[in-house]
DNA sequence: CGGTTTCTCATACAGACGTACTATAACAGC
DNA sequence: GCTGTTATAGTACGTCTGTATGAGAAACCG
């Protein structure tokens, strides 16, 4: 076997420059050309790794979700444990405040549409959203059994709201109509009305 | 002036089948001549009536973000007119439940990158839903602060939250993640928790 | 050291893209 | 009825797209 090459490290570096492109110009300027440019190599190259450009923007959307639990992973051990630091942690890792957050946001949104059109002409493809939201869901639910909650919250309906309350300020956050600032007092302000201080 | 022809509605019928294009197969198969060939006409008078690209989507969100204020406007006229009715139809409206409202979600988001790449590049750019979304929260506000309220509920941080809810759930319930009945029944469940009944 | 496999590049191709251009049909006003 | 504006269609152009192909460099194995 001759030429050992990282093949991981070198998919990562493509998707990276998806990412960048994306974050500069959208995900349609996101050509084999532009990525080819980008990373510094040949066309030929993305061809090689990817094969096909469903490829390439599959291994993104992979990529993208690994950085996301990543940065969701050391957000959460940055607390001190309890279910609320955690499912603070969890709520605010969805704002971006960053050059990285930002682009992680973009990528979500930018590839959501395309897994939508997929899912509806075929409904059982593409199930690892589906489960991957199911595991947010249960996490989130398991936080707050943790406790201690208030007395009148009924925790499976909390968790749904807070479930969808993480993009939806991710949202509003990244095309500037509310600041990193304000999603985290609404975050904070929510928490504290949950769980007994 | 000779023959006389109603500009606004061809120009209708022409976002109508970017639309219906962008629902089976993704915005990115709206093109010129898909676009024409979906509405029947010749890829000329996409051309003529809209002159660039550009233009023909700009007048595609126009379009769809007209019909959404319908739609919310007939939500709203449904309700008895309470401050608790108005605000779950206002929220309510983001879920899509039909052909047509499951569309208007999945444009929004299509074409919510291109925005938020353009106003990246230029902050100034695109004041449009950054006001937009000012008056949702305004509005909100509005109809939170007409009450009645539970004893301990801040405003201001709650028409936060609530603008964000209703692009959240709506995401989820797009992909099928979450079904409607699930995200309507999060809506009230918060909003039985914000009034007095 | 030769051979085989792995990698990289350059180039070629057919098709689709947005747009410009020209010509023709239809109506309004004189 | 003629004239000029408006609307529509058809087509051509240059560029870019994803992908296929062939040729060459690099490294391991025997």
């Amino acid at each position: 076997m001759p030429k050992k090459v990282d093949h991981d490290a070198r998919r990562r570096e493509l998707t990276d420059a998806v990412c960048r492109i994306t974050l500069r110009a959208g995900l349609g300027s996101a050509t084999f050309r532009q990525v080819a440019a980008e990373a510094g190599v040949s066309v030929n190259q993305v061809q090689y790794y990817f094969g096909t450009k469903e490829g390439l923007l599959e291994a993104t959307q992979e990529h993208v979700g690994e950085r996301s639990i990543e940065r969701l992973m050391s957000w959460i051990e940055a607390t001190d444990g309890s279910a609320r630091a955690v499912l603070g942690a969890f709520l605010k890792s969805f704002v971006p405040v960053d050059e990285e957050s930002r682009m992680a946001m973009l990528m979500y949104v930018a590839l959501y549409t395309e897994g939508v059109v997929e899912a509806m002409g075929d409904p059982s493809a593409n199930p690892t959203r589906k489960t991957e939201v199911e595991m947010m869901y249960a996490t989130v639910l398991e936080q707050l059994q943790r406790g201690p909650l208030q007395k009148d919250v009924d925790a499976e309906a909390e968790a749904t709201l807070l479930t969808a309350l993480g993009p939806g300020v991710g949202l509003y956050v990244l095309d500037g109509t509310m600041t990193a600032e304000s999603a985290y007092a609404t975050v904070d302000h929510h928490l504290d009305r949950l769980f007994v201080t």
